[in-house]
Order: C-alpha cells, then structure tokens, then sequence
DNA sequence: TAAGAAAACGCAAAAGTGTTGCGTTTATTA
DNA sequence: TAATAAACGCAACACTTTTGCGTTTTCTTA
C-alpha cells in the first residue's frame, strides 16, 4: 500500500517488499507478532535472519517497540508513529497478556490510568502489565471465569 | 543460616547445600538474580542444570518469582514468604529495571498505586514496570538526570 | 538513466539460553 | 539402618538469536 512505503521512508528505511509487507502485517495485526508467527506469515518463504534484521531495524527506526512476553521471546507491536522516532521511544501504555493464548496485546491511555508515588529511582518509561484471559479465549472458554 | 534451613523444610524442598547457599543469595540480594549471575556468584562451580533446575522448584513451591528483564532472560527475585505458596504466588507490586545496569527492583506496595479501569480483558495479576535510572547508576552518572 | 554507495538479503556457522534423559549421589522417612 | 524420594552431574538436544560474508536490491546523484 502507498502508505506503508511512505511510513519506510519517513523513517529511514528501505522500501523492499519483504519490510513493505512487514509493516502492513504490523498494521493489520490487532495484538503483538514474534518472529515465528511472522515466519508463518510469510508461509516459510523468508529467511528468518532477515526478519531478526528487519525488527531490529524497525525497531531502532522507531517503528515497533518490544512487548512482554511469557515465554521470554521477543515479540513486538507497532508504536505510535507521533510519539516514537529514532531518537527516542516513548510509550506510557499497558499490555495485556493472556494466560491461555499467550497473546499480548497494547492497551491505550484510556484503558489504564496509573498514579506512582516517588521511589528513589528516575522514572522514564513505565509499562503495566496486566493478565488474565483475553475476551476472545474468555468468551470460549468459560471455565476460566469467575 | 538457621533460618534458612527453616524455610526449605517449611516449603518442602530438601535441605541440600546449594539449595541453603541459593536461598540466602536471593535473601542478600536487593534486586533480582538470572541464572548467570548465579552461576558466576557461586565461582562456576556448580552445574547450570542443577540452578536451573532449583529455580524452578524454588518457583513452584513458592520461594520465588519471576520478574521481567530487558534482555528475555530467566531472572527471579524473593518472594513474600507470607503470601506465596506452592498453591499461588500472589503479587501485586511493581518492578524498576535500569537502563543503565540492567538490574530489575522489585517495588513494594506503597511505591506505586494503580487504578485500572475496565478493558475486555479479565484481569487476574497485574505488574508495573518503571524504567529509569537506579539511585547507584543516578549517582555515578549524572549525564542521564535531566 | 547510468554508475557508485548503501542497505537489505540468503546461507552457513556459531553463540546463548534453557530442557531432557539417565545413572549416581544425597537427603528424608520410617 | 534400609527404603524411598529428591537433588545432582554429565551429555545430548532443542530452540532462539547473532554474526560473517558474498550477493542482490535499493537509493543517490551526477
Ligand atoms: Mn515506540
Ligand atoms: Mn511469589
Ligand atoms: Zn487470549
Ligand atoms: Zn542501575
């Protein structure tokens, strides 16, 4: 799409189809890729380095920022392209993960509201992260509530 | 330490000495341990297995907790011995991780305070991590205050 | 639009973290 | 003290991620 190729170059990287699909597959998806599910994606026809490369370059571009994940991999989500650069991220968000699908998505200002008292630390960034059961696996799986 | 044997046996996991000397480095410690950190604390002498394998004991009877960490690693601090258990580990509390030194703090309750409104999501746990720059890496560096 | 420079790519190898199987040792229980 | 269970060391393995290098594609600019 002629939006995805003008973001890449917005923001300094080069427009190649694998990185051009990449971003829309980050603009489609409604919660956080690693980069398995991405080599699905691609249904095996991209090298996996290539994708190692393209997140991290995505990454330092300010593009996608890493979320928390459970099984300690690296899985992402796209930032707000007003507020991220490759000068500096800056998230204020939460992110929930669900404890049966694994799933971890962003949560907006509005879904959250934190108020943090001092510590003796310089607070710069802060994450909550919340888990539970996403409203699709809670939906299917009533057992879980309660 | 007495105590520590205490502990152990109250958890029900045998008293073994890498277990005691384990139990009192998570007790000595003020931020958070990977298993690397503990290999090196006790000199490389001890199996990677073996510390992996009593980390996760450690876990499911209730002595320990994962926290998050920057770099996808395994890293584990104390719990609270009074609300954690083999059958639930209860936390409520948020975590301050260190651009500088990497290390992950856990913050207690009266650190931070949190009102979350409602998203689709069932929320069963939460933790809030603050990113920032520690009181020791502030101190030394002075560069990053602003 | 045709070089030349820079970025992205594929492949192979390696590094790093964490897991599993199995035989042996140590601790607990009775 | 003997039987049982837990913990241990070693080797092998699985998996994710990184690095090196030569090739291809994209970008720049003249
Ligand atoms: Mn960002
Ligand atoms: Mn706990
Ligand atoms: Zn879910
Ligand atoms: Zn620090």
């Amino acid at each position: 799409m002629k939006k995805h190729k003008e973001i890449l170059s917005r923001f300094g990287i080069n427009k190649t189809q694998f990185r051009i699909d990449l971003l829309s597959i980050f603009f489609d998806c409604k919660s956080s890729l690693t980069t398995h599910e991405i080599f699905e994606r691609f249904n095996k026809k991209i090298n996996k380095v290539t994708i190692y490369r393209a997140l991290k370059s995505f990454e330092q571009k300010g593009l996608i920022h890493q979320v928390p994940d459970k099984n300690n991999l690296k899985k992402y989500s796209l930032c707000n392209l007003d507020s991220c650069s490759p000068d500096s991220h800056n998230h204020q968000h939460g992110h929930f993960i669900c404890y049966s699908c694994d799933q971890t998505f962003c949560l907006d200002d509005s879904t959250i509201k934190i108020i943090k008292t001092s510590s003796g630390h310089i607070v710069k960034n802060y994450n909550l992260i919340l888990e539970g059961y996403c409203t699709d696996c809670n939906s299917s799986q009533t057992i879980f509530q309660n």
